[in-house]
DNA sequence: AAGTTTCGTTGCAACATATGCAACACCCAT
DNA sequence: ATGGGTGTTGCATATGTTGCAACGAAACTT
């Protein structure tokens, strides 16, 4: 763990809410202003960083060259994507894929329903892991240790009143999502919006990715939501049969 | 110029390349194993990297999540964006945005005709500099010095027989387009595929954006395409008009 | 199975490098 | 003019980073 680079990168979320001028990026790292101008001049070089005609800094151009292949390096993504489309067509809901990383579950696509071109709102956020089906799906994945463990590390806040509460409820929550296939989040992160999932897997059976569909109770009840199950898992099956199927042994 | 910072930092675009292991990571960087290693780790538990099964590492999808964020807070691009979609509705055809930035000419939205969901392609990657609409356009903004600075630095792929050839060829264009306020692309690129762009104009008056309109040939001709400009332009004067008039004076 | 190579990892001492300070330069407003 | 607000530079100190060498573990050979 190097200082010097863990307080350079530490400048990068921190601009990613938005354009901040020197003393703030400062501040907000708790060093000098001079030793934060050198941090940003580094990244600056590199183009992660961009400095904008009012002298504020802002992210710059090849981050999103970077992250863009980034992404191109999860092939799931790009199988799944066709399929993700013909479900939103079917069904007209919220179709959602993510990806467990370094005890992170984040959103690698999206495809909306009411506003198509919308696309980007929430892809790359991390998801609410402690209640989104898709986070259920692939944590529950994991050997029994690992899942212990990362139960034990996290936070568990009551998005509402069917939030998961604690670790022994998320732990239990997870043995049923791993023996049944497939995971729900009723209400559990918005009160009013449900969602159900179903795991990608690899050739050698573990899940890689979790896909899922949401709809807001207005457009549909949870009971007709479920009725969409099957479809779900079989689409989710397509896409493992074809991610299996069609790739190099070692990816992802 | 940090070295540390700038070494951590070389890592990423190497890992872009593709997954590398430790030992050839410390040697692309001139470095001992451990000073990689210990790199490496920083970048780990920021998540710009990601170790795989194999131990090698790669690029994380932390940095998809980061520029994700960012480009959420790219204002010209929430304000256009209903705009081209708009003129996608009216005109059927493929709509981009772009901006100019250290030297590069970007993709920040795009609006596709059949394949509506297929957003993501090709967002973020750099545009083919010397001939798109939108490339010319942003670059013609820039002062004389500037624009002959760069056209000479960059090469000049003759992608068809119709792409720009060279430095001079390149110039002249830059000054008919900014006489004009619009430019093409006519088979330049592909050679089934032309072009035509207008500029987005910051409060100041100079070009913050550019936007343009793709088809192919076969859908439509040249001269048929052209007569699109007028809504082109009228549609990136408005966006224009929008961006100086709601936003804070001073803004990218 | 034992030997051998390769790769990742750790502790440590020496050095190089990043740090904070203080002073300067600059712009805008009063 | 003058004051507060920026961003920027040179410098001495010491903090943090570096390479080394040695360890451990796993993979491959024999």
């Amino acid at each position: 763990m190097s200082q010097t680079v863990d307080r350079a990168l530490s400048i990068l979320p921190l601009l990613a809410q938005g354009p901040a001028d020197l003393g703030q990026v400062a501040e907000r790292l708790g060093v000098h202003k001079s030793t934060a101008l050198r941090l940003l001049r580094t990244l600056h070089e590199h183009g992660l960083v961009y400095r904008q005609e009012d002298q504020r800094y802002r992210l710059g151009a090849r981050l999103f060259a970077l992250a863009q292949e980034a992404v191109e390096n999860l092939d799931v993504r790009e199988i799944a994507h066709p399929h993700l489309v013909a479900l939103n067509d079917r069904c007209g809901h919220t179709v959602h894929l993510a990806v467990y990383e370094e005890q992170e579950v984040l959103y690698i696509d999206k495809v909306e329903s009411r506003y198509p071109v919308r696309m980007y709102s929430r892809i790359g956020k991390p998801v609410a892991i402690t209640v989104a089906a898709v986070a259920k799906l692939l944590l529950a994945d994991l050997t029994e240790p690992e899942r212990r463990a990362i139960a034990e590390k996290l936070d568990y806040p009551m998005y509402t009143s069917r939030s998961t509460p604690d670790a022994a409820a998320f732990l239990k929550e997870l043995a049923v999502v791993r023996e049944q296939g497939w995971a729900t989040d009723l209400g559990g992160h918005e009160e009013s919006i449900n969602c159900i999932g179903a795991p990608v897997r690899g050739a050698d059976g573990r899940v890689v990715a979790a896909m899922s569909v949401s709809a807001p109770n207005v457009v549909v009840t949870a009971e007709e939501l479920l009725t969409l199950l099957p479809l779900v898992r079989r689409t989710a099956e397509t896409i493992s049969r074809e991610y299996s199927g069609t790739n190099r042994p070692k990816k992802v």
